[in-house]
DNA sequence: TAGAATTTTTGCCAAAGGTCAGGCGGTGTA
DNA sequence: TACACCGCCTGACCTTTGGCAAAAATTCTA
């Protein structure tokens, strides 16, 4: 389980609610956990492996978000408006993820008060990590952002370079002449 | 005041207490609100006018985000971190604000709950902005994105160019020919 | 209102990145 | 084994955007 506890303790009653809702789930590599055009519905954290949220523009394959270890993985734009996204989630590795009904999670926060404010931290983490991206897709040269890439992670290595390009807002063709030069 | 009845609507007791919070400003234009490189203490609501967040990268002053009337605005990155950050805010026109203490903000949270609801409720839509924006800055040409941004609100006529440019990621210039080309 | 300062536009050239097409090596499968 | 497929690389050429500089337009201010 996460390391909630390293970001908000809440107490035993909140603890026991929050297993009820947990579910474990293992899925092969390139696996679509949820397709594009759902609702984002489950809260997914992830216990080992990778994950990616997707779309497509103009029929190419996007990659808007990569997810690893201990992370948590939700399409925030349809989980807070309750609307549909043109988004879906897919594994890239075997991966072993958790769970959580989002609707019910929601409804335990009306019971459990530390249970709301543990997860408003979690997602104000999410909320600063996009901010970060965002400026750092503002005012980087491609190079720069994946340089920013390597440096966050070892599993960077192991994800295909189309989905690396894309997140990075290029051209595969484009990342794969900034990987050559940076030899 | 803003219609936070919209959102979630909250108990008298709540409500009188957020008052007591809340500071009415007047800035004229131009002013700056909070330096480069404080901490973020303050979470702002334009009752009137438009300001910006914005940093400096290589020496040159970049806006990260605008906010018009009946916006929040904060800066996230400092404010959920506690981490001092090196953008500031600055108004753009004179500008109506209203000023609330952030300290103070989460100390009433163990209180009222149904405070601490509605601040969740309110970030998650700058969260879901904050994604919106990222995606457009991913794939979409300098000229979508100004498009786009002509589109979200009448403001922007009266926001200088500059502004505006490194807003989209892109220099004055390369605004001014797009404009151009637009005729 | 004149002059200064700032903002926006334009021209010219360079650089980054996109598009299209083909090549090459590894993997899967009949 | 042969062949198709996939992922990544490379070349040629094009488009978008950047850098620099100067002109034109606008705004500020005395």
């Amino acid at each position: 389980m996460m390391q909630f506890d390293n970001i908000y303790k809440i107490s035993d009653a909140a603890k026991e609610a929050l297993n009820q809702l947990m579910r474990e789930e293992v899925y092969p590599k390139n696996a679509l956990i949820q397709p594009v055009g759902s609702s984002c519905r489950t809260v997914y954290i992830i216990k080992k492996g990778s994950a990616r949220i997707f779309y497509y523009k103009d029929g190419n394959d996007i990659t808007e978000h990569f997810a690893f270890d201990n992370d948590m993985i939700v399409r925030a734009e349809s989980l807070f408006t309750g609307q549909p996204t043109s988004k879906g989630i897919q594994t890239i590795d075997r991966t072993e993820i958790i769970a959580l009904d989002a609707f019910k999670l929601f409804q335990l926060y009306d019971q459990h008060h530390d249970l709301e404010r543990l997860f408003r931290l979690i997602f104000e983490r999410e909320y600063v990590n996009t901010v970060k991206r965002l400026e750092s897709l503002q005012f980087k040269s491609a190079k720069e952002r994946y340089l920013d890439l390597l440096n966050s992670t070892d599993y960077v290595q192991k994800i295909p370079l189309k989905y690396i390009a894309s997140y990075l807002g290029i051209t595969q063709v484009s990342l794969s002449r900034i990987r050559n030069r940076l030899l």
